[in-house]
DNA sequence: CGTGCCCCCTGTCAGC
DNA sequence: TGCTGACAGGGGGCAC
């Protein structure tokens, strides 16, 4: 934080969700002032040294195979294999956007922008917005599978097709069942489920199934603690049935056939 | 408007 | 050993 920014070398612009010279004039002359999050998204404020100029966000959504790696200019670590975005900053360190894949996106929005991009996404499930009733009334009438409706960012922010999935588990949910047939008391455990799994896999650090790495390098130990998420023929941890994987809506969805259901009836959780 | 499907891209691994 | 196909944590665009 503090530090400005001297230089940005775009190696990959498909990593840009906007032109890349718009980009390149966003980020010019700033420094980098406050970190934050909203839903997948990482943020980091730009503050300009131009007086009378606004704040504004950088706003990094790191897709399969990003990460944001910070390299100080007496690294001796090996350079990044697939850099995209190169950020050079005042003491010669490095901020790099690191994307295997290249699903990710990078952009910068202005205050007003950045206000409607943010409301076009759903509330933060750990946030005091997000109440079960909010939830109730959220799914109402809704036909999509609950695991679909889970992953649509404007729904709820932040839910990926892991925690979506292990979610659903501990609720007792089959993962296909339409969204709005949920009944109420399902929904205040789903409610439940998904705040204590996003708490609990962000205190382990994340999940590393290969790939993933915290921004300090270290891998994130919640995949032991996974109860479904790929775990097919393995026997689940509540009844000991053997998992089944189904594929619908293009992704992998794991659950228990003796514990997630259709019905009303709330099997009790141990 | 909501939903479902395809695609973007690279790397890894199982099976043959 | 080498080839092929399946699969991977996400999300935008488009047809219906």
């Amino acid at each position: 934080m503090g530090r400005s920014i001297e230089r940005v070398e775009v190696l990959h612009a498909d990593l840009l969700a906007q032109p890349e010279k718009q980009f390149r004039s966003a980020v010019r002359r700033t420094s980098l002032g406050a970190v934050g999050r909203r839903g997948k998204n990482l943020l980091l404020e730009l503050l300009p040294q131009a007086a009378g100029a606004h704040p504004r966000q950088l706003v990094i959504n790191l897709g399969m195979s990003g990460r944001l790696l910070h390299r100080s200019a007496t690294s001796d670590a090996p350079p990044p294999t697939h850099p995209g975005v190169r950020f050079r900053l005042d003491d010669g360190s490095v901020l790099v956007y690191h994307d295997i894949r290249r699903f990710g996106r990078l952009q910068v929005l202005e205050s007003d922008p950045f206000q409607r991009w943010s409301r076009t996404l759903g509330p933060e499930p750990l946030g005091g917005g997000f109440t079960a009733d909010r939830l109730r009334r959220d799914l109402a009438g809704s036909s999509a599978p609950i695991r679909s409706w889970l992953l649509d960012q404007r729904k709820i922010a932040g839910v990926g097709n892991i925690y979506a999935n292990e979610a659903l588990f501990m609720a007792g949910i089959d993962p296909r069942m339409p969204a709005g047939e949920v009944s109420s008391d399902r929904v205040a455990s789903l409610h439940r489920a998904l705040r204590s799994v996003l708490r609990e896999a962000i205190e382990a650090q994340g999940t590393t199934l290969r790939d993933y790495r915290t921004a300090q390098g270290w891998e994130g130990s919640y995949a032991a603690r996974l109860r479904v998420y790929g775990r097919e023929g393995e026997p689940c941890p509540r009844c000991r049935t053997l998992i089944v994987r189904l594929v619908f809506g293009g992704r992998s969805a794991f659950l228990c056939p003796e514990c997630q259901s259709y019905g009303s009836h709330s099997p009790t959780r141990g």
